[in-house]
DNA sequence: TTACTTTTTAACAGAATTGTTAAAATACTA
DNA sequence: TAGTATTTTAACAATTCTGTTAAAAAGTAA
């Protein structure tokens, strides 16, 4: 096997697999459509991958194991303050979401909810390092203490998840272009890492 | 025609294929599993609604029925304060989507872009009603003018949805179980209507 | 050129799914 | 009870999709 044309060959398969399955989830996804876009014949995509079920599998792990040490990152760099621990975070994370579908992960989770369960179960430990973190932040009154640290989580998330999965409907419900809303959330990540930053600031009185 | 008997199993129907299309999708759904869920045969589906088509149709034009009426509230009861129109738009908001899924809206625009635009032509004037409030808001110094009113929308929307449809997935980072989340959910309303109103008012300095 | 690998072509089997139909059974109503 | 409307049963046609195969074609390297 001639590794180096097979190895191309099996990227624009699962370039193509991914763009697909994120635009149509797993049950819309065809596999005439896998090939089209990756410019082969659907026998040679069976050659490669030998089912749907499987390529879908390679994808979904692909797309988690790039998701997951994301949300590791809180007990890295201790000696950064919060300020900017939680500003890279804001942005580095809004723009891996502007490359990876948050959506994708969910339909498919929502549709099969094992595979969020079997796929992350060597991370689930580290999950909890967020709360940890902020949880320690209050204790050394940096932030304010009287919200759940679950919920500034659930905010977080939301807030940098929500605008990119819902940009259609967005761009639509404010009369812009998807071009313009684009633009638009350019500035996104340092306006809504401004405004948590003022909101968790440590109240003196 | 016994339109008794025909309403409830048509609602029957509806309920049936209404919680099948969120659950797995337009693709993902199967007549067969939307008969069993409604207890009846799959002859009689087609009775109903010639197509899977037809029935998804009315499923997903309803949804947006119950839902665009939300979004074009802030030019009533001007005479309320701004707080409290935002309070009860958040409570209302997030009260409505635990019972109406926006993932499901969501996954299909995103399968099948037309049907966002060709849906809700009727209340595409009524959209820019929330950014013409709150500019007139920071006109009148009631709240702060640093933040562009369509950032202000995205935030705000994104607090309410995100949230709940992606409760599994919150609910396994945060390791507790969904009926813990939903528990841990019922006081989310309350919290970011306050954050929300802190971080909004006017700043004097 | 030769040997080998990769890719295409074209055909097909099998399964799942949608949608249809006719006749029988059941439920309802006058 | 008789007549009507609703629902079930069971079978079927048509289509779409997945996955397989064998042989031919094209590409690559010695």
């Amino acid at each position: 096997m001639n590794t180096e044309t097979s190895i191309s060959t099996e990227e624009a398969i699962l370039m193509a697999a991914r763009k697909v399955f994120e635009l149509k989830g797993f049950d819309g996804a065809r596999m005439q459509e896998i090939s089209d876009r990756a410019r082969i014949n659907r026998a040679l995509l069976h050659y490669y991958f030998r089912t749907k079920e499987k390529m879908f599998e390679r994808i979904f792990d692909e797309a988690l194991e790039r998701f997951m040490p994301l949300l590791s990152t809180w007990d890295q760099d201790l000696e950064e303050c919060w300020e900017w621990k939680l500003k890279r975070f804001i942005i580095t994370f809004i723009t891996f979401l502007k490359t990876n579908s948050m959506l994708f992960l969910l339909r498919e989770i929502i549709r099969k909810p094992e595979l969020l369960v079997s796929k992350t179960e060597k991370h689930r430990k580290k999950l909890n390092k967020f709360v940890l973190y902020f949880d320690r932040l209050k204790q050394e009154r940096l932030i304010r203490s009287d919200v759940d640290s679950r919920y500034i989580y659930v905010i977080i998330h939301s807030l940098c998840s929500f605008p990119l999965m819902n940009g259609i409907v967005f761009s639509y419900s404010l009369r812009i272009s998807p071009k313009e809303y684009d633009e638009l959330m350019t500035g996104y990540p340092e306006i809504i890492s401004d405004l948590l930053i003022q909101l968790l600031k440590y109240q003196k009185n």
